[in-house]
DNA sequence: CAACGAAATGTAAGCGCTTACAGTTTTTTC
DNA sequence: GAAAAAACTGTAAGCGCTTACATTTCGTTG
């Protein structure tokens, strides 16, 4: 375990016979240095085992080929995917992300921007639009571009690129009151600076609306992202009389935990009770009864917003948001009520 | 969207009318600094806005308050349940982790951590033990030390945080031979550089091993972690005559592939074929038969490795590898084999 | 082949921070 | 209340790299 400290750039100059700043052009501008010169310079690099310092670089440079990204937290299968993918794709152009994660936690979130931006990243990838004003002030103030992530972009002028969660689950809503559901309830996620969740119980709202039917105390639930939590708001709503047919959830693992309640309190899915569920994730087809489900490209969102914050980057011409489409995956965890069977 | 260059050091030493020593002071030496000083930087410091420039530092001080992770990918829920634990560590303790993910692939392992390095993280945690010596001499070139997790440090005399692979898989083949199974198959992980995968193999041969029973080409599949591959690998070992009655997976998601694809084939489970998985993530408990499966304890795991981490960058005496014990969960996924019914 | 413009390279001044050392003020001691 | 000790603060030298500008080298041209 040998420990010497590392080469500088000032030993590769000496050892290739040419000046720092040479070395230094040989990194960073290769075309402007001679090709023989160069082929010295990186021989004597790998002689050394040369790494440039990060710090001074990015002192230096002030550019640190770093963006920051801050989630709710890992543990979520989509941001899992969809962070996975940014990465592979800031990868591929040399940039590094540095993500954290905020617990769904508004002032976390903001500190743990405070911490990105302390460290000098070139780009910040933020999920969702709803935060306080305060949080964007701060980052404006350091001139750090931003792209927001799974969101459309509806209340804020920031780019955006993700999808319309409030159409996807209109469209949701409106297939679950075609196959006959009239008592229908809603498991959502806690809608406090989470305008994902707050969206998608619009769009259940809006649709139901249609059909003179409303969402209130008694059939929405507000969940924690957990089976649990599910499986604890079916038993709530289960206790209302007359019962639901039909619980849309604004998420599959809330869906899971709804029909993992289901099967604890011996109900019957879907014959007696139809679950949906939002996301489709790998889990939602192991299920049994498979989730009938929103489908969302968050692969391709990821790759797409990493290329738009790249393309900010480096001057590009500011686009606009990107919204993907979404696909109702209908599978057998929703069926057509039947008014007599109830 | 103001973009003045922000505040530096020296600003925040003019207004409060110090020298730039006591400010740096304030920031990391409070006590060696009098108490009305300090308040009049402090109040020049929230003035400003000021922040200290992270490259500069990192410059000065030769440490970053960082630490590098590399994992296979951040879609395994195993890794993003144990490494939101190690940041939660970590971000208590004021040190940042960077994560970066190799896809199952040593080589690009290496690069990574290669970038790690570069960025001067102050310690390392890789997942398992099985990697390239050149890696492990990579690293110890530059000093930097590393914890190892998920592993119990059979072949390396690095630091583990982890459990033994063996041993629980080997627990679990047995208690499938306790309930009267002896036609077994197993599907696994894919064992190359891996060695989590490769242990849990071993161990179930050394229970099957005590019954004379042996895994070979005709019982034994390896398969990427997803449910599609689990699927697929039974469709494989379901062709074999006769049947086995018992299939023992690597880890839970190939078990759940595995169901999903016994349902396609409309194998009854447990009655025709009961199925294993391992690591108890939250998947296993709201499958239906839920999964009988090894518990792991990967938030503790986090913890742990991360406070391990940051004891040996104080200097702390090395402290040995630690396993922690792992529980077998008995669910309706496995069942007594009954000869006659076979 | 001298003169000139282009191309390649070198020189040296920072980038913003920490910290050893020196200098100053405050407290303690007799 | 002066001297010694302790506590605090300031000065200035780097940390390793990039890059504007100066200098040298080289290929062209008349």
């Amino acid at each position: 375990m040998e420990n010497r400290r590392p080469a500088r750039i000032e030993d590769v100059a000496r050892v290739a016979g040419v000046s720092t700043a040479t070395v230094s052009r040989c990194l960073n501008n290769p075309s402007t240095v001679r090709e023989a010169t160069r082929l010295t310079v990186e021989a004597a690099i790998s002689e050394l085992g040369y790494t440039p310092n990060f710090g001074a670089r990015a002192l230096a440079m002030n550019r640190t080929h770093t963006v920051g990204a801050v989630i709710p937290t890992m543990e979520n299968a989509i941001f899992a995917r969809g962070f996975q993918a940014v990465q592979e794709r800031l990868s591929d152009a040399g940039t590094t992300l540095l993500i954290a994660s905020s617990g769904y936690d508004p002032d976390r979130e903001a500190s743990q921007i405070r911490t990105l931006l302390q460290r000098g990243v070139d780009g910040l990838l933020l999920v969702g639009e709803s935060r306080p004003d305060s949080t964007y002030d701060l980052v404006a103030s350091r001139g750090v571009p931003i792209v927001l992530i799974w969101c459309s972009g509806e209340k804020t002028d920031h780019v955006c690129v993700g999808f319309d969660n409030r159409q996807a689950a209109q469209q949701m809503a409106r297939t679950v009151l075609d196959y006959g559901h009239r008592r229908i309830a809603m498991v959502a996620g806690i809608t406090a600076w989470n305008d994902r969740a707050a969206r998608r119980v619009e769009g259940v709202r809006q649709a139901l609306a249609a059909e003179s039917l409303t969402l209130d105390e008694a059939n929405l639930v507000e969940a924690d992202y957990s089976l649990e939590a599910g499986a604890q708001a079916l038993r709530r709503l289960m206790s209302e009389t007359p019962r639901p047919t039909a619980i849309i959830c604004g998420n599959d693992v809330l869906a899971a935990g709804v029909l993992k309640g289901a099967r604890q309190m011996n109900i019957a899915v879907p014959e007696e009770l139809s679950i949906t569920g939002f996301d489709d994730i790998d889990l939602a087809s192991v299920l049994d009864p498979a989730l009938t489900t929103v489908h969302v490209p968050h692969r391709r969102m990821g790759w797409t917003a990493a290329d738009r914050l790249l393309a900010i980057q480096s001057g590009a011409p500011p686009e606009g948001n990107i919204s993907f489409a979404t696909d109702l995956v209908i599978r057998a965890s929703l069926t057509r009520h039947n008014e007599r069977s109830s």
